[in-house]
DNA sequence: GCGCTGATTGATACAATATATCATTTCGCG
DNA sequence: CGCGAAATGATATATTGTATCAATCAGCGC
C-alpha cells in the first residue's frame, strides 16, 4: 500500500542532515550576533529533531531529564523563545506546542497544515495565502508583522487508513 | 435571587444592537437544539459586549464576580466554550483571549487582525485568504476544518498617532 | 401543580502552561 | 588570567484550563 501518497511518510528522517547543517548555519549567525548555541539549547534542538513533529514544552522537558535531570521548565521556554527568535522552531498555537521550522535559511511568513488523527503538521511558504494575508492588512490599514496561519484537518494518508469514518464533514 | 430584570446595558457602540437582536436569534437556536441560554451564559456574553474588544477568561471572571460572586473559572469557562460552538465567540489563540463574533450569522472561516498597539481586534471573512487556504490544504492532500488565521501588527489610527516609530519593517 | 429527566451550575480541587527572580556559572575575549 | 556579558540552576509563582460530583434548575408529560 505505499504506492498511495508516501510522499510525506518519506523515509527515516531524510531532512535531519539538512536539518544538522542548518545548524550550524544557525550557530554562526547566532555567535556573529553575541549568542551562544550552549548544551541546552542543543539538547533541545536535537530532541524536536529526533521527535520529527511537535512537542509541547513539558514533553520536552521529560526528555531532556533523561539526559540531564537539572532541566526546569524555564530552562525549556528559555531555549525555546531563543530558537524562536533565531526562526528555527515555531510555537503551534493551536495545540500548544513547538516544532522545529522547516526553512529556517529566512524569516517567512509561514502556513502549517494539522493533522488531527496522526499530528502531522507540514509547513508551508505559500504564495497565495501570504500575498492574500498582506493585501487584507493594507485594505484595512494594518501594517502586519506576524502571520499566523493553522489550517488543521485530515491528511491524506490518515484518510486513506480510516475509510470507515464518516465521509460527510462540515468545515467550521 | 434579585429580580433578574434583562435590562442590557445601556448601548454604548452602535453594533451593541445588532448584537442583540444577534442573541435572540442564536437563543431560539439554542433552544431548538435542547440546549439553553442561560444567566450566566448571558452575563459572559454581555461582558464582551461591554468591553467592544478581547478578554482573557479570568478578566471575564473578574468582571462577572462584581455582579455574581459566586462565578468560578470553570463557569467561565463552560460559558465560553458553549458560545465557541454556537459560533458566538472565537478564541485568539495568539492571546489566549476571547472575543464576540462580529458575524455570528453563519459558521466561516475568519480571520483576526489585531493591533498590538491599541489590542483593536478586527474580524473579516476575507474570500481570497479563505480560497488560498482551501487551495494550500487540497494541494497537500489535507481536508480542512479549522481554519485559524491571526495577523497581527499596528492599526492605521495607531501608526498616525505614533509618527515616532521606524517606517521601514519586514512583515514576518 | 407534580414529579421525572437531562442540562446546568456551584464548589472544590487539580492539571497544564508559562514567567519572575536572583545567585552562580560559563563563555568569549583582551 | 580576569573581566563583563550571557546563560544557567534553583526555586517560587503566575496564568490558563479541566475534572469531579453533588445540588439545582428548566422543560415536559401527566
Ligand atoms: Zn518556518
Ligand atoms: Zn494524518
Ligand atoms: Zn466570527
Ligand atoms: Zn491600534
Amino acid at each position: 500500500m505505499n504506492g498511495t501518497a508516501p510522499m510525506y511518510k518519506a523515509t527515516q528522517r531524510p531532512e535531519a542532515e539538512a536539518q544538522l547543517r542548518t545548524l550550524e548555519r544557525l550557530e554562526t549567525v547566532c555567535r556573529a550576533r553575541g549568542r551562544r548555541v550552549t548544551r541546552q539549547r542543543r539538547a533541545v534542538l536535537r530532541a524536536l529533531l529526533a521527535e520529527g513533529g511537535a512537542l509541547t514544552a513539558y514533553e520536552l522537558l521529560e526528555r531532556l531529564r533523561v539526559e540531564d535531570g537539572r532541566s526546569t521548565p524555564a530552562g525549556v521556554y528559555r531555549a525555546l523563545e531563543f530558537w524562536m527568535a533565531a526562526g528555527a522552531v515555531h510555537r503551534l498555537e493551536s495545540t500548544r506546542s513547538f516544532i522545529l521550522c522547516e526553512h529556517p535559511e529566512a524569516p517567512h511568513p509561514g502556513q502549517l497544515l494539522i493533522c488531527r488523527e496522526c499530528g502531522q503538521v507540514v509547513e508551508t511558504e505559500d504564495k497565495g495565502v501570504a500575498a492574500a494575508a498582506h493585501r487584507l492588512g493594507e485594505q484595512l490599514g494594518f501594517v502586519l508583522d506576524r502571520h499566523l496561519v493553522e489550517l488543521t484537518g485530515v491528511c491524506g494518508s490518515c484518510r486513506a487508513r480510516g475509510r470507515a469514518a464518516e465521509p460527510g464533514r462540515r468545515p467550521a
